[in-house]
DNA sequence: TAGATTTGTGGGTAATAATGGGTTATTACT
DNA sequence: AGTAATAACCCATTATTACCCACAAATCTA
């Protein structure tokens, strides 16, 4: 993973045009790393997007086609969120990528709104700030979290 | 960890620009470990600022990240709480760090304010100091914190 | 104790970053 | 093929940050 990781959290405005730009920090990591290209996709479990630098999305499709099973419903039913709303999309000259409608919608997201951006260490996520807000409102940390936290040995 | 290591407690101002001294005595023991960036986050427990030597972040993020699953929400969820508060800074040449607007928010600290800097071995806390007052006043160690401190090896 | 050096603090300026919009090229549609 | 819609490219403006210099207070040194 070397020593340069996407972490913190920004606000971005997302234009007439659907573009959001990304932070001068993940770019600078990206150019160091020789990465130009993202895929943007629909977030896991929950209404945002995922962006993944191409290095990373190239490791997890890896590992998802090698250990998927065809034959397998869900394995199929999975595959097809995974890829279903998934677009590659390079960075324009000011830095800033641009989002799907399709995308947008299932985040949330508007048009001339704005996004938060969260560095998930090795890609980043882009959500609505309200969905944000209420999505940790019912997240929070609790004291198992922090018990489990405990048991990792050196923290 | 060396001979070095960061102790004591020092009282610093917070300029218009939210920047932050670092003791020189830090500094020092920084360059000789030839460490020029830090990662600024949300204490885990109370309102403080946990500021992390970038070769201590990375011990702690690869433990974390290591003992984790993207496909489990539980994991996710965590994740985006452990980076969304954390942020990269480098020094600048008079031996500040910039601290962001959030954390100064979730630790109570003011623009043109002042903080208290605890080393704490190998990372540091920033405090406002009403709150240090504050947790120290209503968190002396018990009988029983020092019966659960008995049961760690070595101490 | 006087001078020299280090340390903490403040502020100006140049560089970079974020954002908006116009224009041309590309694609899609009928 | 001609037209409309879309996306890529370029430039302009504003906001923010990084960099530099300056000075005062504190500490060290001889």
């Amino acid at each position: 993973m070397g020593y340069s990781d996407y972490t913190g959290e920004f606000k971005y405005s997302v234009d007439a045009k659907h573009r959001v730009n990304i932070p001068s920090r993940y770019r600078k990591i990206m150019i160091e790393k020789n990465v130009s290209e993202v895929v943007i996709s629909k977030g896991l479990d929950s209404n945002h997007i995922d962006v993944y630098p191409l290095p990373k999305w190239i490791t997890l499709r890896d590992k998802i086609t090698s250990s998927m099973q065809l034959v397998n419903r869900t394995h199929r039913n999975f595959l097809r969120q995974f890829t279903q709303n998934a677009s590659h999309c390079t960075l324009d000259s000011q830095g800033r990528i641009m989002l799907t409608p399709k995308l947008m919608e299932l985040a949330g997201i508007k048009d001339n709104g704005n996004v938060m951006i969260i560095g998930m260490i090795d890609f980043m996520e882009i959500w609505d700030p309200d969905e944000l807000k209420k999505h940790e409102e019912n997240t929070p940390l609790t004291d198992k979290d922090f018990e489990k936290l405990e048991q990792l040995p050196l923290i």
